[in-house]
DNA sequence: TAGGCTTGCGAAATCGATTTCGTAAGTGTG
DNA sequence: CACACTTACGAAATCGATTTCGCAAGCCTA
C-alpha cells in the first residue's frame, strides 16, 4: 500500500490538515513545520492519491482528445498533432487522455462530461457542421470547455484551431499560374465543409487576380464512396474535352496515387501534367517527382489547440478561442511549366 | 452541478447503497427497485463521478503510455501503434493516458505509480538494457503492471512485445542471396541492443545457410552522433576496397536518404546497388524505386501490448507476457540482380 | 407457534485528500 | 493588566461513490 497523508501525519505527530497545507503551500503553517513535512514526504516517497485529490478538488488536470478511430488509424496528420498537444498539456501539469470510440456518439460524450474525468476536450475531425454546432451546444450545457480541430467553425462562440485554407489554395494556384498554366483542375471534397469552401475560394481568388476566367468544368467533386476515389477524380479530369494542364488534388495521398497512375498511362509528370497535393505529409517529399504541396504546421496546431483549451479551462467564462494558422507552399518537382521538365 | 448518487436516492426515496447496488448489479436488490433506479438514472442522466469511484475502488480503468517526447515527435511508428492500443483499451472500458515527459526520469515515474492515476503502464522505447531492467524492478516494487515495447528484454520475468528481428534480417538477406548477391553490407545500430543483436544474428544465419563466409568488413556500425548519419554509413560502405553490391540499412528513413544520395552520385539503384530498409513505413512505398523492406505489424503490436497489459492488470500475479510478432518481407524495386534493372 | 432462513434495504464506514473554521498560545498596545 | 490581534495548528466537514453488516419482514418447517 502506498503512503497516505495519514501515514505522514502520524509519523510527524501533526494533523492531516497541516500536512496538506504544508505540501500545497497554502494557509497557516510555520516555516519550520513546512520544512519537516516536506522532508518527511520526500523520505517516505509520499505522493497524493490522484483520485482523492480529484474528488476533493473537483478537477482532474486531464484533457481529453476525442477522435474517431478510423480517422485516427489512417491519419498521418493526427500523429503529428498529438505529441505537441501532450507536451503542452504536460508543461501545465495536465495530461492527455485518448478517446477513440465515442466520436459521433452524443450519449457517450455526455457521459464523459458528467463523469468529470477530464477538465476539457479537444475534438478532432468533428462531423458535419450542423452536428458540430449541436455538439458544441451540448458540451457548453455540460460546462465542458472544448475546442475543435482542424476545422474552422463559422460561429463566433465556438472555439477552434484550423489552417488558412483560403491562402493554401491561393498559393498553389498562383504558383501554377506563375508557371504559365491557365487550365488548372481543382478537386473538391464536398463533405469537408468549411475546409472545402475555403480552398475553393482561394482557388477562385487566385484565378480572378490573374484575370483567368473560372471554368466550372475544371472543378470536380470527388466521389468518395470508396477509399480509392483518386482514380475516379483523375479520370474525370482527363476525360474532359479540353483537359487541364495542372491539377490540385485535395490531399497528398490522392496526389501520390495519381502520380503513379499517370505514369502507368504514359503521361509524364510534370512535363505533360503538373500535379499538386495538400498537407505536406512525410511521403510527399520522397516521391519521384517530389510532390508540390502545402504544408500545415501540424505540430503547431496541436500545441495551439492544447494551449487554447487550457486557457478556456483556466479563465472560466473566457471568450472563445479561434485561431487560423498560416500555411506554407512547398514547391517541388511535380509542378513545372507545361511541356518542360522539372529542375 | 452534475447529478450525484445522493440526488438519485433522494428522488427515489431509497438509500444511496441501494442505488449503487442497483446500478452495479451487485448484491441484494429486488428487480422492481432495480428497474426504478435504472429508469430514474437514465432520466436524470446520472453518471457516477469518476474521481469518487476511483477513490473507492482503488483503480482508475486507465493505462499509461510512457514515451519520450523526441521519439514520439519523429516516429511514424508510434503513430501506428497508438490507435490500436487505445482501441483495445476502450473495448475493455479502459482509456489510454499519454506521458511524454517522464521517460528516463525515475523519480517522476515513481510519482506516477504512487499517485495511482493509472492501473498499468506501457513503456515505449525503453532506454538501455540495464536501465530497462532497473525500471522494471522499480515498477514491480510499486506493484505497477507494465510492459515494454517494441524491444525484447532478455529476462524471464519482464513483459514485452517485440517483432521477430532475427527473422526480419534473415528474410532480407535470403532475398538478396536469392538475387545472386554475395557481398551484402549490413548496417548496425549499436545502441539498440537486443534489436541490433537479433538482426545481426539473422543476417549471419542467412549467410551461413547459404555457405557465404561472414566478412566483418561488410558490417558497419552507424555513427549516430547527429541525425544525418545515413550519409556516413553509406560512404563507409562505398569506400570499402571491395564494396558490397547490396546494403541492408537499419531503418527506412536512412535507406530512403541513401536512395537519393546514390542517385546524386550517379549510381543506379538497383542496377549498380541494391538497397533495403527496415520497418515498412508509409514513405517506403512511394519512393522511386520503391524500397524493399521488412514490415512489422505495428498496429497489431499496439493491440497486443494493450491486451497483454490488461491481462497483467486483471490476473494480478500472472506470469510475464512475452510476445514476438512475425514480420513480413516486402520485396520491391530497390533490390534486384546485380547489373540488371528492376521488374 | 417458535425458531431459523431468505430477501430487501439502509446506516455507517471507508477510500484519501482539501478546506473551513474554531481555538489556544503568543504578541503588542493603551 | 485587559483587550485585541496575529500565528499555528487541529477537528471536522466534505467531495461522491462502494461495500460491509445489521435488521426487519416474510416465509417455511417441525
Amino acid at each position: 500500500m502506498p503512503v497516505t497523508i495519514e501515514d505522514l501525519s502520524n509519523k510527524l505527530g501533526v494533523s492531516r490538515s497541516t500536512v496538506s497545507k504544508a505540501l500545497n503551500d497554502r494557509g497557516d503553517v510555520s516555516s519550520q513545520t513546512k520544512e519537516r513535512v516536506t522532508q518527511a514526504a520526500r523520505e517516505l516517497g509520499y505522493q497524493p492519491s490522484a483520485a482523492a485529490r480529484n474528488l476533493r478538488r473537483q478537477r482532474t488536470d486531464k484533457i481529453g482528445l476525442v477522435v474517431n478511430y478510423p480517422i485516427f488509424r489512417v491519419s498521418d496528420f493526427l500523429a503529428e498533432l498529438i505529441p505537441g498537444m501532450a507536451m503542452v498539456a504536460e508543461e501545465a501539469t495536465y495530461n492527455l487522455i485518448l478517446y477513440t470510440s465515442l466520436a459521433g456518439n452524443t450519449q457517450r460524450i455526455k457521459s464523459l462530461c458528467r463523469s468529470r474525468e477530464v477538465d476539457g476536450i479537444i475534438i478532432a475531425w468533428p462531423p458535419r457542421l450542423s452536428e458540430t454546432v449541436a455538439l458544441s451546444r451540448l458540451l457548453a450545457d455540460e460546462d465542458m470547455p472544448h475546442i475543435f480541430l482542424p476545422r474552422r467553425v463559422p460561429h463566433d462562440d465556438i472555439s477552434y484551431v484550423a489552417a488558412d485554407h483560403v491562402q493554401g489554395a491561393r498559393l498553389l494556384t498562383q504558383h501554377l499560374i506563375t508557371l504559365g498554366h491557365r487550365r488548372i483542375g481543382f478537386e473538391r471534397l464536398p463533405e469537408v465543409f468549411e475546409t472545402d469552401h475555403d480552398r475553393h475560394r482561394g482557388y477562385a481568388q487566385a484565378l480572378q487576380e490573374a484575370g483567368i476566367p473560372y471554368d466550372p468544368q475544371l472543378v470536380i467533386s470527388a466521389d468518395t464512396n470508396d477509399e480509392d476515389y483518386g482514380e475516379r477524380s483523375f479520370c474525370a479530369f482527363t476525360a474532359l474535352p479540353e483537359p487541364p494542364t495542372a491539377i490540385l488534388f485535395f490531399t497528398d495521398p490522392v496526389a501520390i496515387k495519381v502520380l503513379s497512375l499517370a505514369k502507368e498511362r504514359g503521361m509524364r509528370v510534370p512535363q505533360d501534367l503538373s500535379i499538386a497535393g495538400y498537407d505536406g505529409i512525410l511521403s510527399s517529399g520522397v516521391t519521384e517527382p517530389a510532390l508540390t504541396t502545402v504544408r500545415q504546421s501540424t505540430s503547431e496546431m496541436g500545441e495551439l489547440a492544447a494551449e487554447s483549451l487550457l486557457k478556456l479551462i483556466t479563465d472560466g467564462g473566457a471568450e472563445s478561442q479561434q485561431h487560423i494558422l498560416p500555411v506554407e507552399l512547398i514547391a517541388r518537382q511535380s509542378t513545372a511549366v507545361h511541356g518542360e521538365g522539372a529542375a
